[in-house]
Order: structure tokens, then sequence, then C-alpha cells
DNA sequence: ATTATAATATGATAAATATCATATTTAAGA
DNA sequence: TCTTAAATATGATATTTATCATATTATAAT
């Protein structure tokens, strides 16, 4: 459903949102560990992502990265969006340029609700609040 | 959501159930131009579907890809299942080895239901159902 | 039987994703 | 100010997915 870049993505993010804050920073080689993802490749994507705005980082000795408090608002549609540009959950399932009940592709009424709910719901539910499931054990980061 | 792939067999195998039958074969020249899919890429994917006998097929004069009346009992699950065998849907968003509650990644109570209804829909959903849709002109297929 | 037609099998190329490697820049601490 | 530690920027390689091309096999019609 999502790309290999996105998944890391959600995980490092809410890694970070769970483990750092600014004063608590994590480099990159003590992240790539427990999220299971290769080193050279979670640190291309968080400079993406610190780029954007949407992760913290500083460089230097005690340095790393870190969600702010401002990053901690943030959604996971977010998230996504700023990895991979198009939206792979709410575009047509078949590729119609535009996803709408005027002119619905064969699978649309079939799942259009169902993204909808989806949709509806990465937006909502903030980092902060998978951060807070993740450290109290109610859920787990695969690997 | 879906790869390429996927679409273009889906396209494929809705435009052969709307407008195939044993006596109406439909040729890979004939399929690529309305489902807008390059030829020899749609030819090899109904030669692996027809291998898996989800669609039929006859070579030589006359011959072609059609949907027997037993292929269009099928339904979307197994089709997309039998092009991509992991199912990008029913899985861990996050990649963990299995979906369930017990064992929950960050985003299983945001998505679960979501997908369990997808997954039923695609799976009690038959390729008939959305070929009439189709030719009653309710539905278009991309491009 | 021979010919023409259409799928089949197989392999080659291209493009997109994922992964690896490293030189450069910034900042802390001695 | 010098050294060291970290992110940053950039590019190279590998793998997967998508696309293209063609020789082979089966079958209908003559
Ligand atoms: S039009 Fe295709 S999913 Fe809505
Ligand atoms: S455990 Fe990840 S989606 Fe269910």
């Amino acid at each position: 459903m999502f790309s290999n870049t996105v998944k890391y993505a959600i995980k490092a993010v809410l890694y970070l949102a769970a483990y750092s804050d600014e004063s608590n920073k994590i480099m990159i080689k003590d992240i790539a560990n427990p999220i299971n993802v290769p080193m050279a490749y979670i640190a291309k994507i968080l400079q993406d992502l610190s780029r954007k705005n949407l992760v913290s980082s500083k460089r230097g000795p005690k340095g790393g990265f870190y969600l702010s408090d401002n990053n901690l608002k943030g959604n996971v549609h977010d998230l996504i969006e700023a990895v991979e540009g198009d939206d792979r959950i709410s575009s047509c399932l078949l590729s119609l340029s535009e996803c709408n009940a005027s002119n619905p592709c064969s699978l649309h009424d079939l799942a259009y609700k169902e993204k909808q709910f989806l949709m509806q719901k990465l937006k909502e539910t903030t980092l902060k609040t998978l951060a807070q499931d993740l450290k109290e054990g109610k859920t787990v980061l695969p690997l």
C-alpha cells in the first residue's frame, strides 16, 4: 500500500516522536537500528523531511534529529504527502485523473467510502497521539 | 495503491468481461487501445492470467481472449492476488509480518476496519457485476 | 497440406525505487 | 582556534517494475 520510503519515513518519525525532543536529539546511527532501516537510506529520508520542516535537526557535536513541539502536531497524511508527492490513497484506484462520484471508475463505488474514512483518519491523527500509544506499549514499530 | 500491472490487469479483464464471450473473442491489438495500455505489456499480463485460468484464450485465426461464464464468476481480489503475489491491502501498513489486533503497528487501529471492509468488497464483487455497470454506462474504464 | 493468424514463451531494454558511499558544511568543546 | 562530531549534499550502484521486441506454436480456412 505504501512504498518502502513512506514506511521508513513513518517509522523514523514516530520513533523520534516517541523518544526525542529538543534536549534529547537522536543521531542517524541510533535511529537506523531500532527501526531496522538501512542507515544511509533513513539519513536521506530524514534529511528530506528536515528540509521540509516536518522534523527538526541540528548538526555538529550533540546534534541529531528530533521533533519539536510544533512537529509533533503534524499528522500522518502530511508526512506521506511530503515523501511521495501524489496521494496513493485518495487518488483513483484505476488512475482516472479525478476520483469522484460523477465519473466513477469500475472500483469507485466499492472503495470510495473506505478511502475517505482512511484519509480522514490519517489527517486527524497526530504524531503525538501515535507516539503516546507507542510509549505506552499499546502499539509497536515493525522489526 | 495498486501497481500499474494490477491496474492494467483489472482494466483488461473488465473490458473482456463487458465486451467478449466465447463466440466473440478479442485480440490483443483490439484490447490495448481502448484501455490505453501498451500492447506488448497487456499481452504479457493476459498471457499470465490465461495460464492461471482467470481469463480464457484461443490462438490462431479467429482466436483471441475472452471470459468464459466461469471466468465471469471470479472476483477482483483473486485477480489482484494472481498478478501480485502478496496482498497490498490486507498486509500490515508498516510491514509487520502479521496484521492483527494482538500485536498492532502504529497505524493498525486507524486503518484495519477500512482495510477489512475494502477486502470484503473486493472479494464479494464479481467481474460480471462490474462488467454490467460498465455496459450500462454507470462506470468508466480510465483513458 | 499450405498459408495466414493469433496467442505463447522468452529475452532485451528502460525507468523508477531502493540502497550504498563519501566529500562538504555546521557547530560544540577543549 | 583547532579538533571532532554530527547533519547535508551529491552521486554511484543495485534491484524491481515497466516496457519493448521477436521467434515459436497452435488453429482456422483455403
Ligand atoms: S473514480 Fe476510481 S476510485 Fe474513485
Ligand atoms: S498491524 Fe499494521 S496495519 Fe495491522
